[in-house]
RNA sequence: GGAGAAAUGGCAGAGUGGUCGAAUGCGGCGGUCUUGAAAACCGUUGAGGGUCACACCUCCGGGGGUUCGAAUCCCUCUUUCUCCGCCA
């Protein structure tokens, strides 16, 4: 959520930013200004009426002390009536602010000045490109095949438990799986990322705080009974710890990582792109979460950008990191890196993690805040990024690993798996 | 799931209808003293709105109610603790 006051000091910037969105934001935000307004002068009036209101009352309380009862009844008149007024600017109030609040919850993120303008995937930047892809043998598969033919993931029996979208993985399939989760935990903790584990369920103040709500509901899965949202993302849980939390300037910066299923509808979204791993209503995913100071959020990006770099150079898999351009960035971030694997049998990329800033736009709904060195509340600033998700990583070294004879290990990966080939 | 108790500032913990944003202690910050530090002493120390700055308003788990007036009384929800039941 974008800051008022951010809003009123700074429009003409804004709109130029937003622009890249392909969004026309300047009557939105005449509309938030002006709403701006009608909220502080309602306010003002309440406060107002709310103030004779309170002197009143007191005055009340020593007229009955001193045994002027009568006075006092003459009083409770006045505050009476003070009373009903305070109801209904109150009530107006309330409206005016929830008016505000509805449209500020619709204004996206501004992108980051280095955000290529564009109206989707085909405008984004491609800033980088490593790793060779390989020839592969003559008749190579694409990874949906080779579960099938090593008998190590099984899409239709997770239909049959529980529907499309949900594989079951099965012997060295699954045994792989738990190889990359602690790969990737150990190559996080080592660069300095505490692990934790959090709920895979979460409430609606968390799926507010991080951005899903009121939106994407879609996009979740929602437990009726209980009121609770099924992660799409660690993103929400781990981010959500710092919920109306005032942190010392000299902790920073929080920095977590974190495994965990996530869970995504993916409603409306069929066809050849989303066989195999390629698109799952349940998927493995370890995650990275920075809460920094703003003033090193974006070194701390670059340094994210790395880090996941590091992951993929040690699994020697082909891959392009994208500065997605402002028609592809998310809701709710301000600059947004995409690493995306070359899926050799598919010929296409598959994108396997995105590393975003942030900036207030989460703590602002947060309210996560610190105070600086002259005693001032700032809003931190978070980030996050995947290290990395999983389906499409495996789908990479399915495809890019096979060779003749099954499919190779990647060499980091064979202290975890204890084998060295799928055959 | 049943019965009971509780929720107050960074923490601990007073406060049962009026001047309480809230005693006290600890912690934090500033100062005195000291070569420096500790101890001691003095002062200061919640958040949001509003204002040039004050004033002023709101917030004592969330929501609603009673009252001229609520941290304090009532209802409700949530969470925590104790006991019972069930259970990985």
């Amino acid at each position: 959520m974008l800051q008022l006051q951010a809003i009123r000091e700074d429009k003409e910037r804004m709109i130029a930013a937003l622009a890249k969105r392909n969004i026309a934001a300047l009557p939105l935000l005449d509309k938030v200004l002006q709403l701006d307004e009608e909220r502080r002068a309602a306010q003002t009036r309440l406060d107002n009426t709310l103030a004779t209101s309170n002197k009143l009352s007191k005055e009340i309380g020593g007229l009955y002390k001193s045994g002027k009862a009568e006075e006092a009844d003459a009083l409770k008149e006045r505050t009476g009536k003070l009373k009903e007024e305070a109801k209904e600017l109150q009530d107006s109030l309330a409206n005016t602010a929830k008016e505000l609040q509805d449209l500020l919850y619709q204004i996206p993120n501004i992108p980051h000045p280095s955000v290529p303008a564009g109206n989707s995937e085909e405008d984004n930047e491609e800033i980088f490109k490593e790793g060779d892809i390989p020839v592969l043998v003559e008749n190579a598969l694409p990874h949906w095949e080779l579960a099938k033919k090593y008998d190590i993931i099984d899409f239709e029996l997770g239909a049959k438990v529980t529907g499309a979208g949900f594989p079951v993985y099965k012997g060295k399939g699954a045994k792989l799986q738990r190889a990359l989760i602690a790969y990737f935990l150990d190559k996080n903790t080592e660069a300095g990322y505490q692990e934790i584990q959090v709920p895979h369920l979460v409430n609606e103040a968390s799926g507010y705080g991080t951005g899903q709500l009121p939106d994407k509901e879609g996009q979740m899965y929602h437990i009726g009974a209980d009121d609770l949202y099924l992660i799409p993302t660690s993103e929400v849980p781990i981010t959500n710890l710092f919920r109306d939390e005032i942190v010392s300037e000299a902790a920073l910066p929080f920095t977590y990582t974190a495994y965990t299923p996530c869970f995504r509808r993916e409603a409306g979204s069929y066809g050849a792109h989303v066989r195999g791993l390629n698109r799952l209503h349940q998927f493995d995913k370890v995650e990275l979460v920075r809460v920094e100071h703003p003033q090193k959020s974006y070194e701390a990006l670059d340094g994210m950008v790395e880090h996941v770099k590091g992951i993929l150079r040690e699994l020697k898999l082909p891959y392009r990191i994208l500065r997605l351009c402002g028609g592809d960035l998310g809701f709710t971030s301000a600059l947004t890196f995409d690493f995306e694997v070359f899926s050799t049998a598919q010929d296409r990329w598959l994108e396997i993690s995105s590393v975003s800033n942030f900036e207030t736009f989460q703590s602002n709904r947060l309210k996560l805040r610190f105070r600086d060195e002259n005693g001032k509340m700032q809003l931190a600033h978070t980030l996050n990024g995947s290290s990395l998700a999983l389906p499409r990583v495996l789908a990479g070294i399915l495809e890019n690993y096979q060779t003749e004879n099954g499919i190779e290990i990647p060499e980091v990966l064979r202290p975890y798996t204890g084998f060295d080939r799928i055959d």
